[in-house]
DNA sequence: TTAAATTGTTACACTAACTATAACAAATAG
DNA sequence: CTATTTGTTATAGTTAGTGTAACAATTTAA
């Protein structure tokens, strides 16, 4: 799964468990929801449990809540509990040489560059609040 | 290759045809200078001269020159001659639901934020001269 | 006109990453 | 004890990325 599929998968999941009542929200009900794998909605689930976006529950009564206002959770907070590269990764060439120093000074400048712009983007992230969807989403 | 290995490919292999005297360079030359291979360079080097970004020629003389100045080669303009995606390219998952429309939203507010987020990249590459990246090798 | 060099393009094998799903131990509730 | 649900691992199939080779078409020059 990609890092921005992860993301919005994670963000369709959490906007359900946000719905009116907070019963806990079982894998397979936000499966059917969403459309996405109750497994596959359960991994992400479980990251997002250990940085205690949502609760867990096990058992006949189990599934997940969310464990904070929806104003408290930021899409920074979610991504980087989803996915351990830093933001959307960038690359460059791996580079096996030598003596050759000028595609290292490249390589090195490209990093640079996508740092940058690693770093607008959490900025961004940042900003954004789970309420802030869900409100973007019902007007 | 991906998007941004394709890219900093393109720039290392530009930075090397650009260097002091303009005689030709070949695909095995730049390939031994980049330690890129000379089929993967020279698929890459054909885009750029589709766009005139350099001139190629076959034969005995032949190989690649620049076909601008560096100050008027831009990041955005060698980006778009080798990559037919817009930009870094975000995703959401695919949905192939039919009742469903709380996914299809989130999935919407996604691609609008990413499309965004492309823009921004888009904006810092315009303003990167191929000028500007050697000078900032050099020092 | 022949030979050598070089681009431009296609193809291929290999590996890594992603996708979708299944399986099951561990925990929980009644 | 049984049914349910999470949390985790595994599996199989597909897609994408990597590295390289091959060769027709073109060009230069002897």
């Amino acid at each position: 799964m990609s890092a921005s599929t992860k993301l919005s998968t994670a963000v369709k999941a959490l906007c359900f468990i946000a719905e009116e009542d907070n019963a806990p929200k079982t894998s397979a009900e936000i499966s059917i929801q969403t459309g996405v794998n109750a497994s596959k909605l359960r991994m992400l689930l479980s990251m997002l449990a250990k940085s205690n976006i949502v609760a867990s529950g096990k058992g006949i009564k189990g599934g997940f809540v969310l464990n904070k206002d929806p104003r408290d959770i930021h899409l920074q907070e979610i991504y980087c509990s989803i996915e351990d590269r830093k933001a959307f990764h960038l690359d460059v060439q791996k580079f096996s040489g030598h003596h050759l120093s000028l595609p290292v000074q490249i390589n090195n400048y490209f990093l640079d560059l996508f740092a940058e712009i690693q770093v607008n983007i959490e900025d961004k992230m940042t900003k954004i609040s789970l309420q802030s969807i869900i409100d973007n989403l019902e007007r």
